[in-house]
RNA sequence: GCCCAUAUAGUGUAGUACGGUUAGCAUUAGGGACUGUCACUCCUUCGACCCGGGUUCAACUCCCGGUGUGGGCGCCA
């Protein structure tokens, strides 16, 4: 194993944080600031050294020159990579430093070293294995990278929640343990509750509908989790969706709230992401879409991937990985596709007024299938008959249909895929890359 | 679940094409020089052939199996 340096780790003491890095400005020259964080580089030009200091914000340059700080201060600053540091320190102007500004520090604690060998590279001189930076993660997530990517990740829940919210949505909290059998559709983690048998849930979908009778617009952003062994770039056992349904409401107006929900939310990202976005390469990609979005019909497509693009898609099926990336060529924007055959839709979708249709979409990005939903059956008879038609006892779906007794509006909503979405918004190549500890059938640690 | 590829220092790679060398490079890490760097630079030292079996005088190299990883497909309200 590694060794570890000798030198033993210091306590906080009475210091606290003053300011983060992005707080520094020319405004607080000559005034003493207490920095924390984590060293991101060090360099020794003998008797210059400087640190560069990172934070969750970002990041800022201690300057120790020999005979400016004392001697003490100046031989603690032999630091190495992802040590955790406080500094306490004036801040000073200087032209040649990172942003004009620099800390001279009259006082350094080591509060954590780092093995000499760090398991990924946190340089930047190679780039490490994406599976072998998740087994790393706590590390990995220090990167300038990933500090961009979830940085948009929370402008994009934070944008979604306000548009939310400024259109009379409720958020709510649905459970996650649930003990009924599967809607059908994906496989289900078992687990015990208790001397029972129980599952994790697949989606909000059962209970956001009966929200939806009681709040009229509700939106959850929460956990589904799919047992699938899937092994693909775009799959996790454990996702978060962005749910939500409106009562009175049609799918028509769902895909009119949905676009705006996508033009509001990337516009939010680039007013407030815009340096993330950057970073990441995406800022002429990452771009407000016009809307509405083009809307195509499953019968529309299926006729142009056979007729143009010299596919053989029976009519009924979905849309095989193939198809949908030949689409993605076709169309690289967002678009919806909508009325898919009632066939390969679940219970709870709306027929069309031709039934081998149904009032069913998805929304997607090129290739990327992002969300998915569609009108809803309100009628508790209906519902009974479409259960029944899928192969579904209704019984196990009693305490479900008893909502339907008690007044249930007509209803329609989506659900939509954070990380996929984020994984487009950011220009990434595997979902694994959006999400911090992403599950898949291989990896259940960290 | 199926098919294909691949596995070399902490990290990222070269190479053994045709079996025999001191397994090369960059970075990290250790030591040294350097008072304005910003991927600092320079000198120096340490550090590796996934596991098991087979073929062979000899295997990091060839063969078989395993495991990990990558890619594609499938599964996927």
């Amino acid at each position: 194993m590694v060794k570890q340096k000798t030198m033993s780790n210091e306590e906080m003491d009475g210091w606290r944080k003053t300011h983060y890095t992005k707080d520094i400005t020319k405004d607080l020259v000559d005034k003493e600031v207490i920095l924390g964080g984590w060293v991101r580089n060090y360099r020794d030009l003998g008797g210059l050294r400087f640190i560069t200091l990172q934070d969750v914000y970002g990041e800022r340059q201690i300057t120790l020159k020999k005979g400016i700080v004392s001697d003490e201060v100046f031989e603690k600053a032999k630091v190495g990579y992802q040590y955790c540091l406080m500094v306490k320190g004036t801040v000073k102007g200087f032209e040649k430093a990172p942003g004009g500004i620099e800390i001279i520090p009259k006082e350094i604690k080591i509060l954590n070293k780092t093995p000499e060998k760090l398991p990924i590279d946190v340089t930047g001189e190679t780039s490490t294995e994406l599976d072998l930076r998740l087994n790393n993660r706590a590390l990995d997530l220090r990167s300038v990278r990933n500090q961009a990517i979830f940085a948009i990740r929370g402008e994009i829940l934070n944008s979604a929640r306000s548009f939310l919210l400024g259109n009379d949505f409720k958020e709510i909290y649905t459970p996650k343990i649930i003990g009924s059998a599967t809607e059908g559709g994906t496989e289900l983690f078992p687990i015990m509750y208790f001397d029972r048998e129980a599952f994790l849930t697949q989606s909000a979908q059962l209970y956001k509908e009966q929200l939806s009778g009681v709040y009229e617009r509700v939106f959850e952003v929460g956990p589904s989790f799919r047992a699938e062994k899937s092994h693909t770039k775009r799959h996790l056992c454990e996702i978060v969706q962005l749910d939500m349904e409106m009562a009175f409401a049609d799918m028509n107006d769902v895909l009119k709230i949905l676009e705006e929900l996508v033009q509001n939310v990337i516009i939010g990202v680039r007013d407030k992401q815009m340096s993330a976005l950057k970073l990441l390469g995406m800022e002429n990609k990452t771009i407000v879409p016009e809307i509405p979005f083009p809307r195509y019909t499953y019968e529309e497509l299926i006729d142009l991937l056979n007729a143009k693009l010299n596919l053989k898609i029976e009519w009924g099926e979905d849309l095989s990985t193939k198809a949908n990336r030949k689409l993605g060529q076709e169309i690289p924007g967002y678009y919806y596709i909508t009325h898919w055959p009632m066939a390969i839709k679940p219970f709870y979708i709306m027929p069309s007024k031709n039934p081998r249709f149904s009032e069913s979409f998805d929304l997607q990005k090129g290739w990327l299938e992002l969300s998915s939903g569609g009108t809803r059956v309100h009628n508790k008879v209906q519902l009974v008959e479409a259960l029944e038609n899928k192969g579904l006892n209704p019984i196990a779906f009693e305490s479900h249909l008893r909502t339907f007794d008690f007044g249930m509006p007509p209803h329609a909503g989506f659900g939509l895929g954070i990380a996929r979405w984020l994984t487009v918004l950011c220009g990434l190549d595997d979902i694994r890359e959006a999400v911090m500890y992403p599950r898949t059938p291989e990896r259940l640690t960290p």
